[in-house]
RNA sequence: GCCGGGAUAGCUCAGUGGUAGAGCACCUGAUUGUGGAUCAGGAGGCGGGGGUUCGAUACCCCCUCCCGGUACCA
């Protein structure tokens, strides 16, 4: 062991194997045509940002979780040298996307703008890989800068929609959306006495566990506080017994339509104008939703969805992968005062982000395949005993001129067919190709459906009957119908996963 | 961040104050040009550091990582 370096992951950090990153690619592209068809265009910006670009743009527990990175390797400054640039690693796309917006609109940007971005942020909170809580995760986002209508976050919701249905998810069973709008809990709470900004907090980070926490627990963290399981103690809002009674109610009362529970709101709220201006807000984009064809099953009106970030300032979302166990898959929300950070001229905006890391954790929880396979290429050519190993080269060559995707085989077992062959079927390829002494002598070409000869020997035991079956599933043929056999034996194959 | 529990082979786990095993996986071979099963053989490990002890994988402390909760969020 003297001198090697462990071979590990920095903790909250992993690698992506080639299996994971197929699935991965897929789901991405599948997200990424959904943004298109919207009309969102790509965009990316470095992963570093200067401090004062993150810092007090997500709130506080944001700050905590930046990643501070130093620039130049020099530990002390010299006196009289200038200091090096403070520098962190972004915590979302969100705040990176305000910056764009105040650097470069209304010039080489023109407003409204809608845009999406792939990219991994970073996040130095405690990691729990199980649950889907990772320090870099890779988030893809859509938002629109510079409109305040309710149509344009409608058009977010939607689009979100859209990304989970393209993934072949059904609403309501594999996921769901929340939406809330905070003036609709803010005219509550003012309606009862609760002005006070931090009080107001607390009770929407509170009412936010609603699902995952117990009726009793919720009720004792409004009022007097709770002890966890480990005996931890959780501090209480401090609310009185009547008025804790009232908000349960109010966040709880969610019907079977989103208009219906936002009538059944509508009634508990306080005849004031912030309330009923906050009502008016949300039945407006309400109907922009039906207007999108949002289903009732995927889309649900949540009063009690608060969200954690700071710089929400009306309309939230929230998706859930139904029984996935990873938590929330995708979140966002409207931010008109995020761009004021970096200019004086505010831009309203508003936009979503899908976790991709909890998505494909979650979806592979659930089961959820897409036919992606361990391999790109879909032919193998192998390299056969008593031959030039050149003419496998050439064969491999030819098939890609024809555009099939083909590896050549390159491993220390060349002229070990069962060896090739196990590597072939380990890695899923779905045809492998052999010329050997014999084709090579009659102008010929063996291709095997690696497939069809595993189905067709499945069922034998016997060892002599499994060697006489070996052939199974290939065919030789002449040399110039190789690409044309290997097109049937693909098109076969893809059929038979349609 | 905080509270609690863990760490033995690639994976899932067993085990003891006298330096370790199983199943699966992996590698080699069984009429040299055929995937699987079977059979035979093989390789591979007590997370890192310190302490107690004649002796530590085991007992104690620190670190790292993992799991659960909390907080927060994707």
């Amino acid at each position: 062991m003297t001198g090697l370096v462990r071979p590990q992951n920095l903790r909250g950090f992993r690698d992506l194997l080639p299996e994971e990153m197929l699935l991965r690619n897929e789901v991405v592209a599948r997200i990424t045509r959904v943004y298109q068809s919207y009309g969102f265009v790509p965009l990316d910006t470095p992963v570093l940002e200067s401090l004062p670009t993150l810092l007090g743009s997500g709130g506080e527990e944001a700050d905590k979780q930046i990643f501070v990175v130093r620039e130049n390797t020099k530990p002390v400054v010299a006196e009289g040298e200038a200091a090096p640039v403070e520098v962190g690693m972004r915590f979302d796309l969100t705040v990176p996307f305000a910056r764009i917006i105040a650097q470069y609109a209304p010039q080489q940007i023109k407003l409204p703008f809608r845009r999406y971005h792939v990219g991994p942020v970073f996040r130095a909170d405690d990691p729990q890989p199980e649950q889907g809580r990772f320090r870099q995760f890779t988030q893809l986002d859509a938002d629109i800068a510079g409109s305040s209508t309710v149509a344009a976050d409608a058009e977010i919701v939607a689009v979100m929609s859209a990304a989970f249905d393209s993934l072949g998810l059904e609403g309501s069973t594999g996921y769901f959306v929340r939406v809330n709008n905070r003036k609709l809990v803010d005219a509550f709470l003012a309606g009862v006495g609760i002005e006070d900004f931090e009080t107001a907090r607390h009770v929407l980070r509170v009412l936010d566990k609603a699902d995952k926490i117990s009726p009793e627990a919720l009720r004792a963290e409004l009022g007097e506080g709770r002890f966890d399981v480990s005996g931890d103690r959780i501090r209480g809002v401090g609310l009185a017994g009547d008025l804790i009674d009232a908000l349960l109610v109010f966040v709880g009362i969610g019907k079977d339509t989103r208009s219906e529970t936002l009538d059944a709101l509508e009634a508990l709220l306080p005849a004031t104008d912030q309330a009923q201006s906050a009502v008016a807000e949300v039945r407006e984009f309400l109907s922009h939703l039906d207007a999108l064809g949002v289903s009732e099953a995927s889309v649900q009106l949540d009063p009690s969805l608060a969200r954690g970030l700071a710089y929400y300032t009306g309309t939230v979302y929230e998706a859930t992968l139904v029984g996935a166990g990873v938590g929330s898959v995708g979140g966002g929300g409207r931010y008109d005062g995020l761009v004021s950070r970096f200019s004086d001229d505010p831009v309203a905006a508003v936009g979503v982000s899908i976790g991709i890391d909890r998505l494909v954790t979650g979806l592979a929880n659930l089961g959820v395949e897409f036919g992606t396979a361990r391999t790109t290429a879909d032919v193998v050519v192998l390299v056969m005993p008593k031959v030039e190993p050149a003419e496998a080269t050439r064969v491999a060559a030819e098939l890609r001129a024809a555009g099939v995707n083909t590896e050549l085989y390159v491993g220390e077992s060349v002229g070990k067919v069962g060896k090739q062959l196990a590597y072939a079927n380990a890695q899923g390829f779905r045809a492998a190709v052999m010329i050997g002494g014999n084709e090579v002598q009659d102008g010929t070409v063996t291709v095997k459906n690696l497939q069809a000869g595993a189905e067709s020997r499945a069922a034998i035991a016997d060892n002599s009957e499994y060697r006489a079956a070996r052939s199974a599933g290939q065919m030789t043929v002449p040399r110039a119908d190789l690409t044309a056999t290997v097109r049937e034996i693909l098109g076969d194959t893809l059929e038979e996963k349609a």
